[in-house]
DNA sequence: TCTGGATACATCCGTTGCGAGGTATTGTCG
DNA sequence: CGACAATACCTCGCAACGGATGTATCCAGA
């Protein structure tokens, strides 16, 4: 997820770490902040990986900045990972909004539609949090306030993303 | 938070290892499946801090089973974590619904509305996903369909928990 | 009779993630 | 003038996670 929130943050203009790390922040790190110690490493994977250049600038403010660059074989891996995203990052709501921030930058409208085909279908699942035996509990039956809640909660984040997702699938395909 | 799961659903029950990720699964499975190899170490873990005790047991169907109680220490444990949660499980929602789906274990009123209160604070400060310098991005000012559904989406969500959480708060102090 | 699925537990190993700490520079405010 | 925040990068070591694989039993169905 971090290395997509990177991959996709490049492919709009070249940046440096702690610019990137900025804007990661501003995406996702009001959830799940993003540690320095996580950034750096994952930015010499993708190095190592061959899917970015790095250049040394004089530091406009302070040290030296590292300017990153996506190279060709890096925007095709971004392609190719929000067109093929695994399971994880359909599911996972973090995940899954990490892939909703890039997805325009999948130059076709079938392939997004089909991404977004692949969360309907996981949405649509009938799925619960609690069972009894293998009866999923309706919210209504709980009598717990906080997994009633729970219920509710997801129940109605669901409708809202469900109801956008027909639609902007329809927008994509009309 | 797999730890926070195992305690909690252990404070209910004495459950074995088997039966514990079933009830795992349906609760964060279907966005985050729990491997074996994360839940074995876990139970091992906790088990080496004296929060559960072993009990072999002949199989009813199968290979032996390994019935798990949670010791006092474990109890307290996840009071104390339930209480006092780290910042990480108010903010990112898979973690918060653990911490919701057993917070009827904190058997105080007013410790479960402090605990709802951290999340109401989080939930009430203004947070987008996109900025542009400092200033937050709404959904109408974004041209990109899908980074709009992501603001549209969790702005709903945010709504459904901020209503529930503000009548649940009220009925907890009242 | 044999295969496959469910039950039940476990380890190995590579990857990822994170807290703690370190280095160096520039601008700001008292 | 000195302290501190912000900029900018980095490493170490541990914990957590996950795919692959292994072991063994029991039962249903082909």
């Amino acid at each position: 997820m971090l290395e997509l929130a990177i991959l996709g943050f490049l492919y709009e203009a070249p940046l440096h770490g702690y610019e990137l790390r900025k804007r990661i922040t501003a995406l996702t790190g009001h959830v799940k902040p993003v540690a320095e110690s996580t950034l750096y490493p994952a930015i010499k994977r993708l190095e190592k990986a061959g899917l970015l250049a790095r250049a040394t600038e004089p530091g406009a403010v302070a040290a030296p900045r590292h300017v990153l660059t996506l190279t060709e074989e890096g925007r095709q891996e971004l392609r190719r990972r929000l067109a093929e995203p695994p399971r994880r990052d359909i599911t996972d709501e973090n995940r899954w909004f990490t892939v909703l921030a890039f997805l325009r930058h999948l130059d076709d409208a079938p392939a997004q539609a089909a991404v977004l085909r692949r969360r309907l279908a996981f949405l649509e699942e009938p799925a619960s949090f609690f069972y009894d035996g293998d009866r999923p509990l309706r919210a209504e039956e709980l009598d717990d306030p906080f997994r009633r809640g729970l219920l509710t909660i997801a129940r109605a984040t669901s409708r809202a993303e469900l109801t956008w997702l027909r639609e902007t699938i329809g927008a994509l395909d009309g």
